[in-house]
DNA sequence: CGCACGGTTGACCTGTATCAAGCCGGGTGG
DNA sequence: CCACCCGGCTTGATACAGGTCAACCGTGCG
């Protein structure tokens, strides 16, 4: 059988990822079925779009390797990047609703999905009922990640948005097995910046400061977290004690 | 039998709201069973909580009469209006991934909600397919509402803001007969002003600067929108020219 | 080698926050 | 019925965080 050079066949039930992106509680016969989620997979070089806006909605996609931006755009030029995804999460929910994207995902870096056609999974998520509560799941928790981001963008200043954006990430991180103090990022400082409503400037003195005051240490896309705990006060005590 | 006097039995099958929050393409056999999804009605007097954070999640609501809240909140007292909802909305989604809420809902005027088991939600939309889609819809929905709120938050000058809220108000007031230029504001300036990331005082300076420019008419919380056009072209122009 | 892109830093500007005073309208109690 | 109060709103004066513009630097790639 002929394969595209960018696809391959492959399976959930023995992915390192499973635990991520797929309910846990199965038995070894829903297991067997969840591999029918993912019809293949897909290569995406960096800075090459998963999907863009306009575009019909298929699929969403759970990345394997790599690391995504997703952004949206204004009919005036003016655009936001509205999150930044890594392995074990799932990109792709904003197409639902009206059968096509109305965002770009971009790889930030070489990477892998895992495409899974949505209609397979609502047929599915019918028959397995933790399938269908765990998409109703991460579609509750993109909800709510997004109310974080409201939320920081709505009442924080520029050095809890970088602060809160630090920790994140080395969590999401540390629970993929990496550091808990240390990240590379894979985006640039204006990226960062869209994502948290400031310029790059500010996000480059921003990083500048917490150096200075000996809470990061930074070099280039290398970052080094000393004083988590002081990122996290920076987080929750809002200076405007007047 | 007897009845709480906060409570009452109803049907979807006759409802005057059932298309903004129930699937369209239903043939008559499923109309019916979908009557199955509302428990009871509750009612919620202006200035209460449908829920709050923390609170064990069990429904979804939805908005028969009145007009709502919800906000996110830090542990520093920081907090975060993080949107309107009007009747034929749905509120309550955030609840789902965690099963407790993680926002608080307030009635801003006197109102009454379909309360909806989400276990119920679930069982039917395993045999209607049309409501499994539907539910699908509205949180992919409120994702990409959120991201329009993050883009909001992230790019726009307070004019633009506050221009783009007003259009969206009117808009939907509109999908529910009401006029399409005026509206009364059912939340105060600092209820508006946490949603869009300003400060009450920046609000109504704003609300000024429209009505001497003639674009709006503003008399406490009635407000009419005289020149829809120019409220457009505030939102979708950035200021910032090259 | 040199160019280009991403990043840093400085000087200055501006939009919004902050603080403060006062207004308006509706509800309450004398 | 009026006086008062209180919450919501407006407006002004001032402060400051972050934006803007510009120069420069470092690194990696062609």
């Amino acid at each position: 059988m002929p394969m595209n050079p960018l696809t391959m066949k492959v399976a959930c039930s023995n992915c390192n990822l499973r635990e991520l992106c797929m309910p846990v509680d199965l038995n070894a016969q829903e297991l067997q079925r969840i591999d029918e989620v993912v019809a293949v997979r897909r290569k995406i070089r960096r800075g090459t779009p998963l999907f863009r806006n306009g575009e019909p909605f298929t699929s969403l996609y759970a990345i394997r390797t790599g690391f995504f931006k997703t952004c949206v755009a204004t009919e005036d030029g003016r655009d936001q990047v509205t999150g930044f995804q890594m392995a074990g999460e799932i990109i792709g929910l904003d197409g639902i609703v009206n059968d096509h994207h109305t965002c770009d995902a971009l790889a930030l870096e070489d990477a892998e999905v895992c495409v899974m056609p949505f209609d397979r999974i609502e047929e599915l998520s019918r028959e397995i009922t933790a399938l269908q509560h765990h998409v109703h799941k991460i579609m509750s928790r993109e909800i709510v990640r997004e109310h974080g981001v409201m939320l920081l963008l709505g009442s924080m200043r520029a050095e809890e948005r970088l602060a809160a954006f630090l920790l994140n990430l080395v969590q999401r991180l540390h629970a993929r097995g990496f550091s808990r103090s240390e990240l590379v990022l894979r985006m640039t400082r204006e990226e960062i910046g869209s994502y948290l409503g400031l310029k790059l400037e500010t996000v480059s003195r921003t990083f500048s400061k917490f150096v200075e005051e000996g809470i990061v240490e930074v070099n280039q896309r290398h970052v080094r977290l000393l004083d988590i705990d002081a990122l996290k006060r920076i987080v929750n005590s809002q200076q405007t004690c007047h």
